[in-house]
DNA sequence: TGTACATCAGTGAACGCGCGTTCACTGATGTAC
DNA sequence: TGTACATCAGTGAACGCGCGTTCACTGATGTAC
């Protein structure tokens, strides 16, 4: 037996370059010569741990979605049992504030998503991750919402996951407008309006009364 | 004076073959070589209408932006003063409708608008293009909630938009799920939610009455 | 009316470049005996 | 304990290819006189 290296930790590092390589610019710049550049590596040695440039990018491209995935369940849905008003809110703000872009680490990962989300509409090597991802946020918002009691869930979790796919490519993308405040403060007002104001016999409806049950 | 040719058409020629070719490979796949087959050119040809390959990106931008322009105002906001209840969601469905690749015309506009925001934070060059169009998507539809009675409309506007931007992305996307049935439905459970559920005094609510004032 | 010429639409070969891939190679290390 | 060898991590030159760009060129046509 030759040396035995962790082979897994180099590939990692290697798709972290391709992380850096993918913000800075875009899943056009993320060649094998820059990759290895990047990752301080030969072109040799990359090409030795992903075998071809087509490997590479699907590596990146699970890795991605592997961390959403955790970023998904980080927050289990159990834990909103019996939550309403404000703290429902706040607890499924919190959930959904990991999937956006409102720390460097999760920059990174949005702007990396969103590349191999546009790159697989021309590119079907990236279906399977995006799909997986997609189906895994529909499941686990549709299962939040109703945990909370909204009524409708898979509908209104369309209705959320849309908005954060607006809200991802909007602050990624630089319209410049949508700073971290303004994301949370219109992920906010719809969470609001969903969990409270929708619902009949919370805060904003007086309560429900038979005619002529007053005074 | 040598024949004089109409350049606007040809320049408008190549422009669309370079959609048609940003809809079937991204904008990696927009060589000069070949938009110059895709439109029936000589490379040279190409190049003699748009100088270099980064002032025929810039002019497909220009494109995609002047359309998106006209669709925001081809139904004016004045129309809308005055519309209440169902009336209101059929109109300003319709009036955001125009933005949806709900139709083989308009599904390639978001192809192509989706390409040049995703490839705007990477390459400056398209940032003039993708900042006015957000920022004219901004103003009709902020004023059109407003000429419809919705408190804050600037807030109201900011999600609406992101709905918007997610529901083109997935139905652009091949996460399959969102067909324009969906799509459809998703954008008028939210409108409702705007202009009927979330005002006072209107269907939902009960109206408004000082205590003591029932039965 | 006729001729010379300037203009410019359109051509396509040739260039250098960065790319992914191929491949023969080096050398360190664990194992067999 | 010592030696020969098999294994494989890692190297980097060379390849063919598609790219954007350059450039000298052709030829049709409108104008000047």
């Amino acid at each position: 037996m030759p040396a035995r290296i962790d082979l897994e930790k180099r590939r990692k590092d290697v798709v972290e370059a391709a992380f850096r390589l993918l913000v800075a610019e875009g899943i056009t710049g993320l060649s094998l010569r820059k990759v290895a550049v990047e990752s301080g590596l030969n072109i040799g040695s990359v090409r030795h741990y992903f075998d071809d440039h087509r490997n590479l990018l699907v590596a990146a491209a699970d890795e991605v979605g592997d961390r959403m995935g955790k970023r998904l369940t980080r927050r289990p849905t159990d834990t909103l049992v019996g939550l309403d008003g404000e703290p429902a809110v706040d607890a499924l703000q919190a959930l959904v504030e990991e999937l956006l872009p409102l720390d460097d680490e999760r920059r990174v990962e949005s702007i990396v998503l969103m590349e191999f989300i546009v790159a697989a509409r021309v590119n079907p090597v990236f279906r399977p991750v995006t799909e997986r991802m997609a189906a895994d946020m529909r499941q686990v918002i549709t299962q939040a919402l109703d945990v909370l009691g909204v009524p409708e869930p898979a509908e209104e979790a369309e209705r959320l996951i849309a908005i954060l796919g607006g809200l991802i490519l909007d602050a990624v993308t630089p319209h410049g407008s949508l700073g971290n405040e303004r994301v949370r403060r219109t992920l906010r007002a719809h969470l609001r309006s969903v969990l409270v104001t929708g619902r009949t016999g919370t805060h904003r409806d007086a309560p429900r009364r038979t005619p002529g049950e007053m005074t």
